[in-house]
DNA sequence: AAAAAGGTCAACCGCAAGACA
DNA sequence: ATGTCTTGCGGTTGACCTTTT
């Protein structure tokens, strides 16, 4: 089929996007909701409006104050009056990872990789399945992850991100490995993220299992207690007994803080931090960069083994941050009304994939299939409302008035 | 200080599938 | 039933940034 048609039309710009497309995209959707997509960019374009309130369908009288404004703001919205030279395809992306007002933005917290780490497990790549279990992320930020930390971490503990299995020497359990990838995805004809993946693990060392009694078992059968023990422990029990095996359940894929089998596979009774303090909003800045506010600040608070993953090592720029800091950009009210992230099981998101968006839905869906990113807003007001119960609130209306007043803030 | 290497992330590409005429 | 349009998804790319040499 090849590039969209929409994309044939005209002459359409690639790349970064700048702070007036931005604007011009965010007001459009705020207004109106996206519709069609493949009409947005011609509609955004002529449905611009300004803080300044004028609307350029009205009579010459207004020209005046069009004129000033544009000679105030200029030259951002030096194309005000040529719609968005992108395509539906490229505004539906930019709109989802990156304009939505849900957004949350940040790094990831421990308890988010924790819980993309087990999602993994059960999806495979199907990245969009797993964002809808984290609120506020998006399924390229989780891919975009998994793809540069969290493989990188799960190696470095010896497993294989594609199998969450142990990564042996032998061939045998190559072949194995190669055998079981995890999970059987019936429509995941195009994953085939393994190629590389494969190939590098070859050559890395068997790590051995660790050795743990089942303190609900005299006997003393061996238990994982971590997730990566839990990997380990899978592959070295095809003889295992019928109760190890079946405390191998996916429900065991809850690592509780108590290191102890869960006997409670929905709770994980996780230590909640206060609620942030707003701090510094992230502003996307013009010259294709953006600097994110966390760049510097650590948010991974539980870091300090709180959790039961204990934390695997960091990416390398996490390592660097306090780990006391407070997470800037976590919406505490999301933890709040998220029960996934207060049970951290990945078989009850899930299962109960319904839930996700119970919190006051700032916008409804408007076309049949589309998914909570593919959303219109009911009205402002109820988008105003939502936007003031957060601290990410005051980051989105800099961020809108920085689109609007470049950087001139 | 400069170059190389590595990491991150926004955005693009191509494919599949649903909607619709 | 068929073809076209549209959307959603996952893989990949490349620019930019940071770290290392």
């Amino acid at each position: 089929m090849g590039r969209h048609s929409c994309c044939y039309k005209q002459k359409l710009r690639k790349g970064l996007w700048s702070p007036d497309e931005d604007e011009k995209l965010l007001n459009y959707i705020t207004k109106h909701g996206h519709g069609c997509w493949s009409s947005v960019p011609k509609l955004a374009g002529s449905h611009q409006y300004h803080p300044f309130s004028f609307s350029i369908h009205t009579n010459l009288s207004l020209s005046l104050s069009l004129s000033l404004s544009l000679s105030l703001t200029s030259p951002l919205h030096s194309s005000f009056l040529l719609g968005l030279q992108r395509c539906g395809k490229s505004c539906r992306l930019r709109w989802i990872n990156y304009l939505r007002p849900d957004l949350k933005r940040g790094p990831f917290s421990q308890q988010e990789e924790d819980l993309i780490i087990e999602l993994h497990a059960v999806l495979g790549n199907r990245w969009s399945q797993i964002a809808a279990q984290l609120p506020g992320r998006t399924d390229n930020e989780i891919k975009n992850l998994w793809n540069s930390c969290i493989k990188k971490k799960l190696r470095q503990k010896g497993i294989d991100p594609n199998t969450h299995k142990p990564v042996c020497v032998s061939a045998d359990v190559d072949n194995e490995s190669e055998n079981n990838k995890v999970p059987a995805t019936p429509t995941s004809h195009r994953s085939n993220d393994n190629s590389s993946d494969e190939a590098t693990n070859k050559s890395t060392e068997t790590t051995p299992l660790p050795i743990i009694a089942n303190p609900h078992n005299s006997n003393s059968q061996i238990y994982p207690q971590t997730p990566q023990d839990f990997f380990r422990f899978q592959t070295s029990t095809t003889n295992a007994p019928s109760e190890m095996v079946d405390y191998l359940s996916f429900h065991h894929l809850n690592y509780a803080p108590s290191r102890i089998p869960n006997p409670n596979p929905t709770s994980l009774c996780f230590n909640l931090p206060p609620p942030p303090i707003p701090t510094k909003p992230q502003v996307p800045t013009w010259e294709g960069t953006t600097f994110t506010g966390g760049v510097g600040g650590n948010n991974h608070f539980y870091d300090a083994g709180n959790f039961s993953w204990g934390g695997l090592p960091d990416c390398a720029k996490s390592e660097k941050l306090n780990p006391t800091a407070i997470p800037e950009d976590i919406k505490w009210s999301e933890f709040v009304g998220n029960p996934y992230m207060v049970m951290g099981n990945a078989a009850a998101a899930v299962q109960n994939q319904e839930f996700q968006f119970q919190t006051e839905p700032m916008y409804v869906e408007n076309i049949s299939r589309g998914t909570a990113a593919e959303t219109g807003f009911i009205t402002e007001a109820g988008w105003q409302r939502q936007q003031a119960s957060s601290d990410a609130v005051y980051n989105k209306h800099l961020h809108t008035l920085t689109v609007s007043f470049g950087n001139t803030l």
